[in-house]
DNA sequence: TACGTGATCACG
DNA sequence: GTGATCACGTAA
């Protein structure tokens, strides 16, 4: 059952990431359709200096400000897409970010999107699970229950102490908000990132 | 540990 | 217009 918008733009973005583990992220694109189970995310808050939109808003983060419920895209280091869910109501730019994911659809074609030929890993990165669902910059501000994008509660339990809070990765240049515990795992899960 | 890669942003 | 920067991934 896809996620219903009122799951999107509650005021709690952490709380919002954190209930993001065990949710299942989809793609329907020409026809194929590739699925993973999110086990890895970031919260991001406008009010910390880890956020895209702390310093206001501008033409790249502006779908950060729509109500919770779509995707804002980024490109980073010039190759990588990111995918975030946009959280919280109009004109406020919380934003949870998709670390990794465990497959569960469409093998294949993921594989071939990721040039190998094993399973091994391809989602397991903010970079390399949008390339293997072939999302992209095109799913900009698109809704998150849509038809060739969305995300929906496959009746997973996810129990408290089987996640993992800590810091979020890669953001040093956020000073003291870098040590915020915002980033969410799934205990001993094989696909979360920097393993 | 090093660096490719190109959009984006904050300057003028 | 221009230069520094960057929510990564891979090779070594």
């Amino acid at each position: 059952m896809k996620l219903d918008p009122s799951f999107y733009t509650r005021s709690n973005v952490v709380v919002i990431a954190r209930e993001l583990l065990g949710k299942v992220l989809s793609t329907k694109i020409n026809g194929l359709t590739t699925s993973g189970m999110i086990v890895e995310t970031e919260a991001y808050s406008e009010k910390e200096k880890g956020c895209h939109a702390y310093k206001g808003m501008t033409q790249r983060n502006a779908v950060m400000y729509d109500d919770g419920g779509v995707a804002y895209l980024y490109l980073c280091y010039g190759i990588h897409q990111m995918v975030n869910v946009v959280t919280n109501t109009k004109g406020i730019a919380d934003a949870v970010l998709i670390r990794a994911l465990e497959p569960m659809t469409g093998m294949e074609v993921m594989m071939e999107r990721m040039n190998v030929s094993h399973v091994k890993r391809i989602t397991s990165g903010p970079g390399k699970l949008t390339r293997a669902l072939g999302i992209d910059k095109s799913f900009n501000g698109k809704s998150l229950a849509g038809k060739e994008l969305w995300i929906e509660d496959c009746g997973m339990k996810v129990k408290p102490a089987e996640i993992i809070k800590s810091p979020r990765i890669g953001i040093d240049y956020a000073g003291d908000d870098a040590l915020l515990p915002w980033r969410f795992t799934l205990k001993g899960n094989e696909w979360i990132s920097k393993m």
